[in-house]
DNA sequence: CGATTGCTTGAGTGTCATCAACTAGAGTGG
DNA sequence: CCACTCTAGTTGATGACACTCAAGCAATCG
């Protein structure tokens, strides 16, 4: 089953590839015949680690490539007027970022590793071509887009009706889930981001979020060592939720 | 310049077509060939008026369309567990809505009619597949969806981060907005939805929503008569917002 | 015409932000 | 090794902003 690698137009000795890539059933080449993750695989280019802080892209920069995360978390963020920082998303593995730099070809937002992280650059223009050759990589494409239009409605949702409670047990869950997507516990995980990360990406302030988790933990709904975390009673966090996450029930394949 | 309409598909007497739409510089066509638009408009289904009330589509419909509005307003929403209606989104003409059904292959939403409103209907897997053919029209569709992913992001933030004063002034300006790009007054116009809906979708009480227009009233910043809106003072407004419609700002072509 | 709906205004309350103090851990440098 | 500093997180006290409840008004509708 060695892939030739002979012909790696890139330096360096990073050797992985779609083919090979845990990620591949939920990242981009889903669906896609091996000829075809072979053609996607041509126009990847493997990036060295990002390191805690290290900005992958910055707002305002000229788009050129969407990234999907294969190590590590990534949040996006803008600077307001006022100066303050906005954070709009957490990025898992097998996840896309940049999206939102393709209509006015420029980042709208900056994306910023929050611990060691490693992508796969995909330079857009290049995407965007072979996808007209590849229509199951095309519809791919779409649903990602679609999808994270869902997402982010979702998220609309929990910004505007929900209290301190609810949102913070949106976010848990919402992890949760992705953990548990990609194969990993969905009761016990590691937050990469800090409280004033959280926080900031619910609307939140800092001693709210770390009331809640305090409660909550008070409550037997969930364990919290530092940045660890292990759900104890996942129905009553999922009572607590309620509405949440319409599109994510759905789930798709 | 009388365009042949002796093989138009469709049955109805609504003649209108992308070339004579005076939308088509705001709508999907843009950037198109002649010829392409042409080929588009083959696939567009020009539906009856809506009248206000009526639904476009049902939240877990399938999903078939997308739809671009011609004349009038729909909001979209979805119903949450607790039975209440949550407002996602207001679109005006030129605007399209659906984009969210394309990874679910079902509306996450429904889409009503705010006043009489006629649509243009255009079924997703021809489009998709024209968009194969017309790489502009690909693009454009891509651009779509991220200015669509782009703008969430925008109300995500005011969802989170603004205060009532900031919520309501950023909602009329961007109302503002999107009259002006499509030809109409950026200072004067009519509300097609009510305080509520405004409210819901702010994430606001509407008792608030009124308050605060009151204010604003008071203070010069606007005139309101019923759904009436007059911005006096957008200066005054713009400062207010502050850091809201970052991608806004880049205006686009 | 009463009934209903949409909007406005007032009074009281609760949730969450703000301010402040404190702890714990990590990194720094003598 | 031990202050020292800095940052992240927690906890408590206080208060503001927006929600809820309630009443009243205007317009529309059956």
């Amino acid at each position: 089953m060695a892939i030739s690698n002979s012909n790696n137009r890139f330096s360096s000795k990073l050797t992985s590839q779609c083919q090979n890539c845990s990620l591949s059933a939920l990242c981009l080449p889903i669906a896609l015949a091996d000829e075809d993750v072979n053609r996607l695989d041509q126009i990847i280019e493997r990036k060295r680690p990002l390191k805690k802080g290290e900005i992958l892209f910055h707002q305002g920069e000229e788009f050129d490539s969407v990234f999907a995360v294969r190590t590590g978390t990534l949040k996006t963020y803008n600077i307001t007027n006022s100066g303050e920082e906005q954070i709009t998303g957490f990025y898992c593995p097998s996840e896309l970022v940049g999206l939102s730099g393709i209509d006015e070809n420029h980042y709208p937002v900056s994306a910023k590793a929050l611990e060691t992280t490693t992508v796969c650059e995909i330079p857009f223009a290049h995407l965007e071509q072979l996808s007209s050759q590849i229509p199951s990589l095309k519809h791919q494409l779409f649903r990602l887009m679609s999808r994270k239009i869902c997402d982010d409605q979702q998220m609309m949702v929990l910004l505007g009706k929900k209290n301190a409670d609810e949102k913070v047990a949106s976010f848990l869950l919402n992890l949760s889930h992705r953990f548990k997507k990609r194969g990993y516990s969905a009761t016990a995980f590691r937050l990469s981001m800090s409280r004033g990360e959280i926080g900031n990406y619910l609307g939140l302030a800092v001693e709210t979020v770390s009331r809640v988790m305090t409660r909550f933990q008070k409550n037997g709904l969930i364990d919290v060592d530092g940045k660890e975390i292990s759900i104890i009673n996942l129905p009553e966090m999922e009572k607590l939720v309620g509405s949440a996450g319409e599109c994510a029930t759905i789930e798709h394949v």
